[in-house]
DNA sequence: ATTCTTGCAAATCATTTGCACTTTA
DNA sequence: TAAAGTGCAAATGATTTGCAAGAAT
């Protein structure tokens, strides 16, 4: 939920923008509503790859400028499991990412249970991520 | 604890090698000594910069080559959190890292309990890392 | 009108690869 | 001595930066 008590799938990617003080240029509305409507955790390369038919200009520049300011605003998370390309999500409730080790693929997994670490005194956390690594039903042998 | 039933941070560097099929090289041996004394998740170029003076002739690739060798035996556990480079750590008991978004550093955080994951049928996991961002004492204003 | 964003090209940085040589088992 | 490890130099691949032109408030 965001501040307007909406959940940020279903809220207006304009109001989002305005509200974090970001300008809604045409690419990151493009961008962001992308990133709304899909939960593929997407790399930069296939944000740009589905994109581009839609803004034929789009630069990878912009999409890591893009991609950047979403995650400096709160709105994305971005999960970089394993080595390769970072990979970006809405952010939403909890929930762990699965690295298979066959095919690469990333996969959500539902936490049961917010990770519940012991926090020392005086360290601030803004952010969790639970990487998990295995495979998934397809690759496992 | 390995096989043995000794905990990692005391074994003896040669056997765990041969444990895992891997070859007792002087480089090896050097740099595996290296990360079980220290818990300090040091970078690639941290290691070589630590074990130059040691072996004055020791390449980084050497060091990459090592650390993957480590990994893929199940010694060594590789963190990336966040851009930048590849953190290692000697595979030890559960526990959170938290990345300080003011000065970069890597700290251990406790886990109070394992993060429980409702894994779909299906998929097998392997290896479990949960990362928090957030401030260290120092940073937080 | 001013400030921020875009996008191209070039630069950077971590990591990998090809390959001849050395070491380990 | 056969198989694996080392290290140099060059290649790769993701991400960043400099900067001039264009768009948003």
């Amino acid at each position: 939920m965001d501040e307007s008590g909406q959940t940020l799938r279903t809220a207006d990617p304009r109001t989002l923008l305005a509200a974090r003080g970001l300008r809604a240029s045409h690419q990151r509305l493009v961008i962001l509503d992308y990133l709304l409507k899909h939960d593929t955790h997407p790399t930069v390369d296939r944000v740009h790859a589905d994109l581009s038919p839609l803004i034929p200009t789009l630069s990878k520049t912009t999409v890591y400028n893009t991609l950047r300011a979403l995650v400096a605003g709160g709105l994305v998370t971005e999960i970089t499991i394993g080595s390769g390309e970072a990979r970006y999500d809405v952010r939403d409730e909890s929930h762990a990412h699965l690295r298979c080790a066959g095919c690469g693929g990333v996969f959500d997994i539902p936490l049961r249970v917010a990770p519940e670490a012991d926090i020392p005194a005086g360290f601030v956390v803004t952010d969790a991520n639970v990487t998990l690594r295995g495979f998934c039903p397809e690759c496992r042998c």
